[in-house]
RNA sequence: GACCCCAUCGUCUAGUGGCCUAGGACUCCGCUCUUUCAAGGCGGCAACACGGGUUCGAACCCCGUUGGGGUCACCA
């Protein structure tokens, strides 16, 4: 008989001060993969103890980032300073037991106490001056904190599922503090706490917590609890290799939906970022799902590289679902046009998209390349449409239009035909042809191919469109 | 400053002592396809930080150096 391992339960604990920002999001991403690896637990903690600096705003911000990425978590969320009493409830059971005790320091004197410390070139740590001394002796006046009392000698290990072991001096470690002077929870206590109680198997978040896992480590021992897996993932760094600065990467997920990125795309980048099953590039979900493992997680920080994001989102832009693609680019270009989008302009978006799309590499790209189908006429040329249009091409033009109103069938293989006929007839190469009619019909040098322009626009807009150009007889 | 962590092409990475004259992807540059621009196909440039060991043999193991990062709150 083997013991059953205990069930997989991951958390992304977030403390909502801002957006869910691309470091956020990618531990998030791990956890999630993990827990839907192992058919475990997703779970939600707002850790909003801070009460000064938590905002509403930031709560829904980070709820929205998480659904728009598509990360769902499983039951509701915890919100953390809720279960305050219940923090500090276990600070008050630590003082009894003794493990803990009351200390009546001022933030002046721990002020000085770091400053000695730094100049005599030790650890900025508190000395536990009121580690054994009784509440007889308190400074009148002074509400005291609580603070843990952790082993002074001897080492404190962690076995990192990515680290691997890392091993600290205790004495490198100090008496933390547990419950503040106006009798709230730390955030230490309340990870500690809240994990316990959550029971968090894997907890899974950034590089910066790793000296908190020794810590949180020596309080789950001071409480008799066994501590959760950890596994510290490496840190997210700028294109630069300094910390990711809003300047680059790091924005809010939304920032990177308005840009037009697709969530498939982003999941699939955050997740190449530290993170490798050999070769494999193109990564969708339900494959990231049954492939991910803390043990292919690497060890060092990773660089914010858009240029591979923006190869990443064209090719999920390029497999994605054309009538999904218009719906998304629907609002977007309606306010861009500032007027809504009609059926007939929609029919154009859909039947242009599928050509359209392998050109872009954002759905802002995509909305930009589109606008021709829905544009009202007469068209604004770019410089080099206009560069194309010439008077001798005016002239072809003029001479095109009536060619093309003949046409029976308004179809891209006629007109394909149609206008490849004329070109011969014109003694002129099909491109000399192709391209003034390109800047009429679409007020650009590039375009998806001419004749599927012309078939989706239809006959009516087109000739307006050609004729818009042509030179006057 | 103290403690901890990291180190393969410009970037993301494969690689766990011989399969490596180091593979893939992005970027960049050619060629190709072509009515333009893309996409696609083909090809190219480009890396084991440095110095010592260990070993018959090191990108892979050990030590040091250098460089980078993280943490040192009554913030999370």
């Amino acid at each position: 008989m083997s013991a059953t391992p205990p069930p997989v339960v991951t958390r992304f604990a977030p403390s909502p001060t801002g957006f869910l920002h691309i470091g956020g999001a990618r531990t998030a991403l791990f956890n999630w993969l993990f827990a839907r690896h192992h058919g475990g637990t997703f779970r939600l903690r707002i850790e909003d103890t801070d009460r000064k600096r938590s905002t509403e705003e930031a709560v829904a911000a980070i709820l929205e980032g998480l659904t728009w990425l598509g990360l769902d978590w499983d039951g509701e969320a915890v919100h953390q300073f809720a279960r305050a009493e219940r923090h500090a409830e276990m600070a008050r059971q630590l003082l009894a037991e003794g493990k803990a005790y009351h200390c009546y320091c001022t933030p002046e004197e721990l002020a000085e106490m770091r400053e000695t410390a730094r100049a005599e070139g030790r650890a900025m740590l508190y000395d536990g001056r009121w580690r054994d001394r009784g509440p007889a002796e308190a400074p009148p006046g002074v509400p005291p904190v609580i603070r843990l009392k952790v082993p002074r000698e001897g080492e404190t290990v962690i076995e990192d599922l990515v680290q691997g072991p890392v091993t600290v001096a205790n004495a490198q470690l100090d008496d933390m503090v547990l419950l503040r002077a106006d009798g709230t929870p730390t955030y230490m206590l309340s990870v500690v706490v809240d994990d316990h109680d959550m029971e968090i198997s894997h907890v899974i978040r950034g590089d910066d917590h790793l000296t908190n896992a020794f810590r949180q480590t020596q309080l789950f021992k001071a409480l008799d609890w066994t501590p959760p897996a950890f596994a510290h993932i490496p840190l997210i760094h700028g294109p630069d290799g300094a910390k990711l600065s809003k300047r680059h990467g790091a924005l809010g997920v939304e920032a990177y939906r308005e840009m037009g990125y697709l969530p498939e795309a982003l999941r699939n980048y955050l997740l190449r970022l530290g993170w490798a099953h050999g070769d494999e590039e193109i990564i969708p979900s339900e494959r990231a799902i049954a492939w991910f493992g803390l043990d292919a997680v690497g060890k060092s920080p990773a660089r914010f590289d858009v240029d591979k994001l923006n190869n990443l989102n064209g090719h999920y832009i390029r497999e994605a679902d054309n009538a999904r693609l218009v719906g998304l680019l629907t609002p977007r270009m309606e306010a861009a046009l500032g007027r809504a989008i009609g059926e007939a302009g929609r029919e154009r978006l859909r039947m242009g998209c599928e050509s359209l799309k392998v050109r872009a590499k954002t759905l802002a790209e995509l909305a930009e390349n589109a606008a021709f189908y829905l544009a009202e006429r007469p068209l604004e040329l770019t410089p080099k449409a206009a560069k194309l249009l010439r008077p001798e091409a005016r002239q072809i033009l003029a001479r095109l239009g009536p060619a093309l109103d003949g046409l029976n069938d308004w179809s891209e293989p006629e007109l394909g035909e149609a206008v490849r006929a004329f070109a011969e007839a014109e003694g002129a190469k099909l491109g000399q042809i192709a391209q003034p009619l390109r800047a009429a019909l679409t007020g650009s040098h590039a375009s998806p191919g001419i004749f599927e322009v012309m078939a989706i626009l239809g006959r009516g807009e087109s000739l307006a469109r050609i004729r818009d150009q042509a030179e006057k007889i």
